[in-house]
DNA sequence: GGTTGTTAGTTACATTTTCAACTATTACCA
DNA sequence: TGGTAATAGTTGAAAATGTAACTAACAACC
């Protein structure tokens, strides 16, 4: 009997934040998806945006690990419905520089009202002190 | 000024388990894809199988919380690799019993323990008592 | 027993994602 | 200055995923 056995899997963490994550994430996803027709990557790219105001596509894949190619495309998408607008950077105009119009910003006031009451009934299943610590861990592991 | 704006995304709870997820879950996916051109899915069965030995495709489903389609195919390519092997129910065969051959146990065992190398590594960002809530809470979470 | 409904699992097709190659622009440096 | 390297972002083809329709087996009710 070797020491390996104490190893379980089921607490793996990767795979508990998996379940958590997918779990949590479920139900928000037909909100934007139903009210909007959005996908999770536009969903992310929009309220990357709505929070720093003034991003690259570059700053977009870092902040929100995504790869460029995804926010590329959902760049497009969201300029297509005119929820965000593209200027290229006079100096580097390798950079383009994107921000909301104030029809992506109105989609994104809905939808984080919707955010906020989902996060409320997930927290519900927490204590004042799980969510404190749980936060600050799930913080500490996204630091790579 | 309303109290909306108390609410910041960047406190989302799936938004930061998100990203936790994701950024844990990154290097230990090059690994199972690496040595075995495995893919998530694929993972996700195979160490399902290894801790429950003998369970159905639904089975999987349910406790992996995987859509069906994705199941039937993660199945398709591991009895291909002779990973697992399919056998049907004696009573209803609408069911299929799947086990890991000796083979599928190998690289489970493999795996597993590159898995536990990877988890060490991620608690050590955080404190044994972090460590608790944070199982704690991230099952609570998955209970939908 | 036969019809209807349900369940486990697969398949076809559409959508999304990934990977690699590509363009356009700027940086570096001999 | 010119040539190579690096960076931001896009695109096309291949792979993976999601949706809905399907098959096969069983259940339930008449």
């Amino acid at each position: 009997m070797t020491q390996k056995d104490d190893f379980d899997l089921r607490e793996f963490l990767p795979y508990l934040l998996n379940q958590a994550a997918e779990i949590s994430s479920q139900s928000f996803q037909r909100i934007y998806k139903g009210r909007y027709g959005m996908l999770r990557t536009e969903w992310r790219v929009l309220f990357h945006l709505a929070i720093y105001e003034r991003m690259t596509a570059k700053d977009i894949c870092e902040k929100a690990i995504m790869h460029k190619t995804k926010v590329s495309r959902a760049v497009q998408r969201l300029e297509q419905r005119r929820y965000l607008q593209r200027k290229p950077d006079e100096k580097d105009r390798r950079h383009e520089w994107l921000t909301l119009t104030s029809q992506g910003r109105t989609v994104y006031e809905d939808l984080r009202a919707h955010a906020q009451q989902h996060d409320q009934v997930l927290m519900q299943k927490l204590s004042t002190e799980e969510i404190t610590v749980l936060r600050g861990a799930l913080n500490a592991l996204s630091q790579p």
